[in-house]
DNA sequence: TCGTAACAATGAAACGATTCAACGACGGCG
DNA sequence: CGCCGTCGTTGAATCGTTTCATTGTTACGA
């Protein structure tokens, strides 16, 4: 329990000054094998292990990024926070995770403590309004760049998924089933990303001569308010019906999965023709394998990083807005069956 | 991209003693009003903001505590994760998290990186034989939390989960439905958590006379590679094949299950009736539900919290160790269905 | 009017690492 | 023999905060 070993103690025990025993830490060349050796056993016996605190101090910033996500629980976030993992560890920093829950509050109170740890760099899926403060940010060196949502490239760079594309395709490919009665099920429409994608769908229904589109707003993205949403649909009769539904995400798709063939007996893709949005692992695992839009997960989070890295290691750096382009994914959900009747 | 504000430009600017300025921050009451609002305004002005790294080098810590997962991607480390962020949140301090992905070598790597930081102490869900470092730890004041991992009660706090009772469990099932030729899919047996399981599922079997319990390595824990199990079940040919499989984990479930019903006709539960483990969202949701062991996730983590927060707070604290009782939870994969034939 | 509490504000010391100007020892060269 | 350059080592200064003994101010009671 005693203090922990200081640089002091280690130069103590090693007979040589402080500033040697920086040296064999940092700049091992400069030092003589002898006294090397003499300063490891040293640091050695004594368990020494570098504060980290005082080098930052020194040095002005940390040697950890802050990645701040919307949820972690989200398999799209996870691939991030582990790409970003991954990418620290290579130049010996560390991940500061903040996950704000799409709650602003959280969001700017992450955004206030790493800014305490003085963080190199900041990647954020950003809730609330936080241009400013990421502004300010910016100004003292502390690059950030915005994940999922497009950023003025005057300003920062970001990563994003053309959200109004996958909506669209999304929708397309309902409309081109067949089916012309179809509902959006998502929320809350705050939300860009949901909003976005309801704009693309807004925008193929309307391509096409009596096709409607219906909203349903969820509160939440989970399978249980999914399926809280599947039971609604059912409760109103099936004249009622939409013929084709597109969820904003798919753990809602899968709930109005198990609502609708579970516990309702209703047929997919022949009553109904579903089809969800970030294609997860579990959508082909499905009680129906669900159709989805596909987002090049993977290639965000190496972007994000690269982009950071960039932004980290040049003195005026360019500013990039990175846009994905989603894929439609097409399985038994949507597959094959013609329009009902 | 000036250098940022310090306590002593905020002196300045307001005129009054660095001290006072961390007094407005630190004690507020023992600063009159008047000043107080003066460094306040000044703090506004220039945008100055704490460095938490001379804090800590003063306070001899940081306010971070250390996280290291097996794997962020799984949902039993998700809301664990969460946990510790929501209790570090609350009084104002940090996750640093670590995803060792099941090496050894990250492991250490992120408990020196941590170590570095001073970290207040650790979540570990361990890999490799890291008593010893964490015991170096533990002296130096870093108290550390096993997580998954029943430890010795002299000397850490442990939260783990009865995997050989889950084992049991799961095997007990299957063979009250009256299967007898079982099989076991998991991998590697190196980990712990899967080879405790395999023990009591070997227990359950051992009890009933005829019964036979087949062990299938995978190496990996993926739908993909339970995926690949299944299908080399089932080249095996239908007299071979086992009439109940337990799996180590559900993914592992999901891609047998896969595997044997959509891309090969066998009948689950009918044929093969199938049990996984974790309970995860989605098992509800696969193409036949799926049986499972449930781990109570959300009180793991917060008891680990509650563990570390003990040991944090106490002066020589009592070591515990938690160890939860898992529950079967049963689906349609292994329900009502007698035995082939 | 003086003494003394109570309260505000001060500023130097300490935390532990890094940096860098300065220094000593040594060898080679003229 | 003296000069110079190189190499290895030294130790004081620095980073930005907190802490705490000290000083200054005010008000009040004797």
């Amino acid at each position: 329990m005693s203090r922990a070993a200081s640089i002091k103690d280690v130069a103590t025990h090693a007979q040589v000054a402080v500033g040697t025993v920086s040296n064999v830490l940092n700049n091992p060349d400069r030092v003589s094998k002898r006294t090397k050796d003499r300063v490891l056993q040293a640091i050695d016996e004594l368990g020494f292990v570098r504060n980290d605190a005082a080098r930052q101090l020194r040095a002005g910033h940390s040697r950890t990024i802050g990645v701040v996500v919307l949820d972690v629980g989200n398999p799209f976030f996870t691939s991030l926070v582990r790409a970003a993992e991954d990418a620290a560890a290579m130049n010996g920093s560390a991940v500061l995770l903040g996950d704000s829950g799409h709650d602003a509050n959280r969001e700017s109170h992450y955004i206030d403590l790493f800014q305490e740890q003085r963080v190199q760099g900041l990647l954020i899926s950003p809730v609330g309004d936080v241009a400013d403060r990421l502004e300010a940010l910016r100004q003292r060196g502390v690059p950030t760049v915005l994940v999922d949502r497009r950023a003025d490239e005057d300003r920062f760079s970001s990563v994003s998924v053309d959200d109004d594309a996958g909506g669209y395709l999304a929708a397309r490919h309902l409309l081109d089933l067949g089916r012309r009665k179809l509902a959006f099920v998502g929320g809350p429409l705050s939300i860009r990303q949901v909003s976005d994608r309801l704009l693309g769908a807004r925008r193929a229904v309307d391509e096409v001569d009596g096709a409607t589109l219906e909203i349903l707003d969820s509160d939440g993205q989970s399978v249980l308010a999914g399926r809280g949403l599947g039971n609604s649909l059912v409760d109103r009769g099936a004249g009622d019906m939409p013929d084709g539904i597109f969820c904003a995400n798919d753990l809602l798709a899968l709930g109005v999965m198990q609502s609708l063939t579970m516990m309702n007996g209703v047929r997919i893709p022949e009553d109904v023709a579903l089809i969800g949005y970030d294609d997860i692992d579990f959508a082909v695992s499905a009680v129906v394998p669900l159709s989805s839009i596909r987002q090049p997960t993977d290639a965000i989070g190496r972007t994000a990083i690269e982009l950071l890295t960039e932004e980290l290691d040049a003195q005026h750096p360019q500013h990039r807005a990175v846009v994905f382009t989603p894929e439609l994914v097409v399985r038994h959900s949507t597959a094959g069956a013609d329009a009902p009747h």
